[in-house]
DNA sequence: TAAAAATACTCCATAGGTATTTTAT
DNA sequence: ATAAAATACCTATGGAGTATTTTTA
């Protein structure tokens, strides 16, 4: 079987037409060099070069062969080439699922800061309900997701980018403290206005909420956090806000921001793929780099 | 330093899918296919597979490599073949594809002398579509093919081989003088029985009866010439039959073959290959063998 | 005779095989 | 529990080195 060293060889010897010399510049001995090309020559069934004690050239049938090997010596260093350029970190195409509670406030912080970083990176977002994007991950249709942890679905692995307080959002009321922690019972006997159904931050409040004495409260169902804050500003009832999406949010006066007294409420963002993936890399590299964004 | 054996592991893993199935084809264990894979892999500095438990596919970089790869694998593949054919006329694999009208009929004629003329040739035959055939010769699956000319298909280059007259088969009539030339009008009235989609036959056949008056006729679409000829035996119609199936598939006293008046309808047939195939030669002196043997 | 390629031989790197372990479902 | 790939370890092929011989101008 032919391989890629005597056709190597052959070039070498080629170019130099001295098999003493050819040998040198491929760093074999001359022997080695000999018999491949001698190798060549009978795998093939053809004499290549016509050997004379003085010269050394290659015969009408080597010139055709030597041709057909610098081509395809020239596409194997393509083919390194390529696959170097592509072993650069964070480079290439990217299709990256986003939360919608997370996306329009996380993405103008940190997208160009990464463009500026990786520019060789192309990012591709979407942004839907985890469930979604859950799927689309374990199809393939997306490489990762910036989600709350832990995300259901087989065969994915995670990095934590940065943890997200839960803040209170209550009618403004000039009776109560700013700095004053809330505690759960404060969402005793309120409306607790929430987006509708699949949204995760709608879970998430639940579940905070679940121990609560009186649970009589609307949930409201909204699809967007502008028309929650919008519903409390007007003293409908109160919410609970990511702190990620606190400050483009809340402009309005009429609403007050509360931490939670400890446990204070969060959830952890993180950014998942599929183990299988052979981005590992690029991933973690990407979460550190996000998570550095964030917390610095 | 990158091998042709690793591309060529590559490929098999890339075709099977599934590294125990993918070694089994190409002659070696398991692991030793893994290993080669492996240090591919090292080597480039990028995963070229992704590895499931239960599935095995190639990653974005992979298949772009695969592509490389295959374009490597077939100009060496072109490299090897030039120098057979410079060193042995017509030796060596050759995949011919040759269609259902012509197989059965030419190849009990000109294989024997074939092998005896070529005995280093070592013929695979594949029987199929002329629409099958023309993708496998391009995508370099076949060497060359037998059909009727022309053959669609970019670069591809044809040589003649013979003229095949079509005859008209109907039933033994004794009022009919067998001598008589048939003209088209004789189809009229008739069934005209043919073979089923996709057999050039049926094209070449209905594009001489696309003149006939009245085409009230059954074109049957029977998958073998066989079973028409005995429907036509049997005075269900008639039909336009190769002249070069004429002495295997009429024995049958019930069936008369008379030749059409001028013009007569005919196929050339010939062998077609690629234009970059390095075996242009051997493809040429094929051809007038073949040429030879038939018209002699 | 001199220069250069081929041969002889020895050594060692590595491809490959078998057996086994790890891993994921 | 099963299937599949990875790992461990051993073998053997063959590529390469050194020393030497052959060839031919």
């Amino acid at each position: 079987m032919i391989s890629l060293r005597q056709l190597r060889y052959l070039q070498a010897l080629s170019k130099h037409l001295h098999f003493g010399r050819a040998a040198e510049s491929v760093s074999v001995s001359q022997p080695a060099l000999s018999m491949q090309i001698r190798e060549l020559e009978t795998y093939l069934g053809i004499t290549l070069v016509e050997r004379q004690s003085n010269a050394v050239h290659l015969t009408r049938e080597g010139q055709e062969v030597m041709m057909r090997a610098e081509r395809i010596l020239a596409e194997v260093r393509d083919l390194v080439d390529y696959a170097r350029q592509v072993s650069l970190p964070l480079s290439g195409p990217l299709r990256l699922g986003i939360i919608p509670s997370i996306a329009p406030y996380l993405l103008p912080k940190v997208l160009p800061k990464i463009t500026k970083t990786h520019p060789d990176l192309e990012l591709t977002i979407r942004e839907t309900l985890t469930e979604t994007l859950s799927r689309e991950l374990q199809t393939g249709d997306l490489d990762a997701v910036i989600a709350a942890l832990p995300m259901d679905g087989a065969g994915l692995v995670s990095a934590e980018i940065f943890e997200d307080r839960f803040l209170l959002a209550r009618k403004t009321d000039p009776t109560i403290d700013p700095k004053k922690r809330a505690e759960v019972c404060d969402l005793d006997g309120t409306n607790l206005l929430l987006l509708e159904e699949g949204h995760c931050l709608r879970d998430q409040a639940l579940n905070y909420c679940q121990n609560i004495p009186s649970p009589s409260r609307n949930t409201l169902g909204a699809t967007s956090l502008a028309t929650v804050i919008q519903m409390v500003a007007a003293g409908y009832g109160v919410t609970l806000l990511p702190e990620i999406c606190a400050d483009v949010e809340v402009r309005d006066e009429r609403v007050l921001l509360q931490r939670f007294a400890e446990p204070q409420p969060r959830r952890m963002v993180g950014l998942i793929w599929r183990k299988s993936s052979p981005r590992h890399q690029d991933f973690e590299v990407l979460a550190e780099t996000l998570s550095g964004l964030l917390n610095a």
